[in-house]
Formats: structure tokens, sequence, C-alpha cells
DNA sequence: TCAACAATAGACCGATCAGTCTATTTTTAT
DNA sequence: ATAAAAATAGACTGATCGGTCTATTGTTGA
């Protein structure tokens, strides 16, 4: 608990995250994040120089949110690895709680951004990449039979989670996700397909729509 | 196949919603779309009035495509309803391979719009109820124990598979979804916990991240 | 005390946006 | 063939946006 002031920076950056993610990148205003941030005109393009940089500048932040999780948080924890992914679902909990959550800005960004060559789209995939990696060192730790599969399975429901609450505007995604966590971890190593065989051959006929 | 040309109504309708999910909504001019349509800017304006009510047709078809699979699409296979659960995955696929895939515009739209009292989160909301209802329609059909959980762990890993599909640009994101669906199914009768305890309370302790 | 710096308010600029309007051409139906 | 309807190009408007600039006021450290 520090009793320092918020400096200028700080003050900009967070409402900058906070509206960026609540009303959309395009749709906040300069002026709109001096208002919330109490801060002149100025300042901030002395000290982030545009709008774009300060988008970056919340990436960062966002970015150092999941690093925090993955190198400090889960690691502290003094249980099996397995444990460790279960938890991690509980961190997004916690996430969604807050009430200025609005859905993530990476996946908030890329959606109302160009996806054919835009900067955006590289930062976010890069960042991904990284908390995806983390992901995995955990998987591995856990022994899992086919690792990346169900790094690839743990990272998508990660992503429907933070989606789902955030149309949703619920924190019980995050349950949701965790039930389903378990569902995949209880599977990791039985056989890989069900007992009835697959039926995507029956599925081609059934495709011409809109 | 009708040989029937395309009507400027139609024109407008698909250059709005591949711009609008590719560059964004408030990224994209109506010149643009104008400009991709082949059409007259007046055209735009007496056919829909606003760019607001060109979205709300955008809205319109995209429902209308999930409404398709589930209404006539999935209905037609002739398999168990566990089946149609997992053909459903297909069909994502088949849309996430569309070369104008760039996500789900309700998602995108809501990523980037007024998450407090907006008319674009309520219109994206009320038909996601709706496509839910049929998900759960389809689960009910399997004789689910909990056909409520399972229900929304699938619109997780659905929603989860329209935003990693998006974010990546690679189709897979179905392929691993249907394999999670699996794992969902399969422990659809198992109990509903792991083997080991719950390490909730050993989480709350790693919680002071930004 | 006073100079260097940081932050302030707010006018201002050029660009872009959604939407309107006029005048002209093309299409359609009889 | 011809009149009505639909679509066209493109100029135009008022509002808003990101970003710059000036002038003033606090704040800090020697």
């Amino acid at each position: 608990m520090k009793a320092t002031r918020k400096s200028t920076e700080e003050k900009l950056l967070l409402a900058a995250r906070r509206l960026f993610c609540r009303a959309g990148i395009h749709a906040t205003g300069i002026t709109r994040i001096l208002e919330e941030a109490g801060v002149a005109r100025a300042s901030l393009y002395t000290h982030y120089g545009s709008k774009e940089n300060l988008l970056k500048a919340v990436f960062d932040t966002e970015a150092n949110m999941w690093f925090h999780w993955f190198d400090l948080d889960l690691p502290g924890l003094e249980c099996s690895a397995r444990e460790r992914i279960l938890a991690l679902f509980d961190l997004l909990e916690k996430w969604f709680e807050k009430e200025d959550f609005f859905g993530c800005v990476f996946i908030n960004a890329v959606a109302e951004h160009e996806k054919d060559s835009a900067w955006v789209k590289d930062v976010a995939v890069t960042y991904r990449d990284q908390i995806i990696s983390r992901l995995g060192a955990l998987v591995g730790e856990s022994g899992a039979k086919d690792p990346d599969i169900v790094t690839q399975k743990l990272g998508l429901i990660i992503e429907g989670a933070i989606v789902t609450a955030m149309v949703t505007q619920n924190s019980q995604a995050a349950h949701i996700a965790r039930l389903t966590a378990e569902d995949i971890l209880r599977c990791m190593e039985c056989s890989p397909s069900l007992p009835e065989g697959s039926v995507s051959s029956a599925t081609a006929a059934a495709m011409e729509s809109a």
C-alpha cells in the first residue's frame, strides 16, 4: 500500500484502460479520457505522444496482469500443477468481478480494428503467444499425455470465458470455464475419441447456409 | 441456385457485413461500404436510412445464419442428439474457413460499443439468448443429467472458438472446440468434481494484482 | 528567492465522418 | 415508346475527432 499520489501518467493510463474497454477504442475520444483522468489535454501528449501510444501502454499493463498471474501468483501456490491450472480460473473470476471489467482489451481491440495488416492485431497475437506459452508450461508440468492439445483447449475456454463474461456481464462464466477445465483434465489420459464414430461425413451435406 | 441479379439492398448488406467484421464498425466509413458494394451514396439512405439501421440489418442476417443451423441444418442430420451437438462444430469450422470470416459481428460489435446502456449490447444479448436456447434444446435431447450446465459449457467453448479463430485467423479452433465438446459430453454423467479437493481457498491468498 | 519544470485551460487546425441535396442517367412496367 | 421509379455521381453541411499551440499557474529544488 503506497501512499504515493497517483502520477499524471498513471491517471491517464487507468482512465484509458477503463474507457477503451467500457466504451471501445474508436468510440472513446481523447477529451473523454482527459475528463475521466482529470488531466489537461497537453499532458497526454507530453507523456504518450498520441492516442495510439496510449493504447500501446494499455496493452502493456494488461499483458503484465497476465504475466503476474503466471509468473508470481500461480507459482506461489503450494499445490499440484493440475490444481494450479484450475486456480487460474479463480483468478479469472476475481477479474470478472471487478466493477470495471468490460472484457479483454486485446480481444476488444482486435475486434474493432483491421484484421489484415494492422499493428493492433500483431501486438495482440504476440502477447497472446506469450500467455499461451506460459499456460503450456503449466500443462507440461501436469504430465498431460498430449500437452499441446490440452493447452489449446484451455486457451480456448479462457477466451470463451472472457467473452461470455463481457457479453453477459456475469462473472459466473469463470465458474463454467473451470468446470469445463475439470472435464478436460479428467479426459486428459482417456481415449481421444468418443465411443460412437465421427459424424463429420454426415455433416458435410448440411451446408449451403447464407 | 438463383440466377437473379443481386439487389442494391443485398449488395449493401453483404459489403457492410464483411467490412464491419474485417475492419470494425466505427472504423468503417459509409464511403468505404459504398465503394465495396458498388452502390451510390443515396441508395444506402433510401434502403436503410442510417448506418445504425444497416448494422441492425447485418445483425439480423448473422442471427439467421445461426437459426438456419439449428432449425434446418442440424435437425436434417440422421444421427443422435450427441452427434448433432458435435456436428455444430463442423458447421463452425466451415464458417471459419470462409475467406471473409473475421469473427462474429455480435461479439465484435459489443466489444467496440458502450457496455452500459447501449442498444447494441441489448440486441446482441437478445439474439445470444435465442441461440443458447436452441443449443439448450439440443442438449436436452441428448439426455444430459445437468443440461443447463452442459449448455453453458458448450456455449462458452463456441464463443471461445469464434474469438480464437478471429484472433489467430485459423479455423483449427473449431476442431479444438469439438474435441473439448467431446470431453464435456464424455464427462456429462460422471461425478461433478475432480478426485482431488478444490483449491479455491488456497487461491484466494494470491490476489493483489494490478 | 528564484529559476526550471510540470501541469493547467482552452482556443485553434485540418481531416474525416454521417447524412442531405440536386441534377442526371438507367431501369422497369405498361 | 414513354412515363414513373430507381439508381447514379458528387458537391455540400455541421459536427466531431486527434493533435498543436499559447499563455498562465503551480510545484520543486538549490
